[in-house]
DNA sequence: ATTAATGCAAACGGTTTGCACTACT
DNA sequence: AGTAGTGCAAACCGTTTGCATTAAT
């Protein structure tokens, strides 16, 4: 039997970045809040990017009494612990994404507005390229193009 | 001697994307008002990208009495004649530029916060491989691209 | 005389903040 | 008991909107 609010993502088993996460908040002097179990909840099952006000719809569908305000301190904590991160999507909202994730872009169609990953070996040319010409380090996880996509764009 | 309100980007001469400009409003009943003349003044001698607040700002400068609900609807009209684009940038805020801009994408720095233009022909591979593989045609003024620039980077 | 465009002020949406209160440890 | 975390409400910032007024045509 599993310790309660933590459930493990299919196919992970034993070590989620949410194990032992109440141990590790403890560990420096935080705590853990009923309020912080929701969103890891709602984290636990999030695969790919969240906007924070969408985050903060998917944990009043659990508590309704949850607050912005707390669920974006509780994203901070959690960014410091290394277990979300957030990027720019291209929207232009903020987006999280928990780790680790594979590292990878986003891709988004300005027609459809859908929007789809873009693993790392897909960008290593871009990537490599300025390094190379710019000494530029891509932040991957920041990464978002636009563009139209195979349906849209041959509309 | 030419129309007055529409200087000529130096090294453009005789046919930026200014000239005729207030024929163009015309021809669309549209209107050559003094906020707009501002606001295209202020653009003509932009380079890069801006943010509106800032273009507000900058025609402040000019006319203190510049309201930015003016300033956003004629950069609405001047989007719809082509003449400046907007993207979203690296920090989630709108960036306008103006065209004909060799079309481009940006860098920009997480640590210093600086920011580059990528030239289409640097982002070619990327482009390539994303509309071979996806059949996805990527927007590149949209494109921003984040990380560390070679100073910080090997700080 | 038309009617596009302006200025104001208020509303927006997502996020952040100050502060008194609650509750984890 | 001590202090991290909460909830509220208000502030924030850039942007958008409604509406009565002004002014380009």
């Amino acid at each position: 039997m599993r310790p309660v609010g933590s459930p493990l993502p299919p196919g992970g088993p034993e070590s989620s970045p949410w194990t032992g996460l109440r141990e590790r908040l403890r560990a420096g002097g935080l705590r853990w809040t009923p309020q912080r179990r929701v969103l890891v909840d709602v984290l636990s099952v999030t695969n790919g990017h969240v906007t924070g006000a969408e985050l903060v719809e998917r944990c009043r569908a659990i508590d309704p009494a949850t607050t912005p305000s707390t669920v974006y301190r509780t994203l901070d904590v959690l960014e410091e612990l290394g277990i979300v991160r957030h990027a720019h999507g291209a929207n232009g909202r903020e987006e999280f994404h928990v780790l680790p994730d594979a590292e990878h872009g986003h891709l988004h169609c300005l027609d459809c507005q859908e929007t789809w990953e873009i693993p790392a070996g897909e960008a290593a040319g871009l990537v490599a390229a300025l390094r190379a010409e710019r000494g530029f380090e891509v932040e991957l996880s920041h990464l978002s193009i636009s563009g139209r996509c195979r349906g849209c764009g041959s509309a």
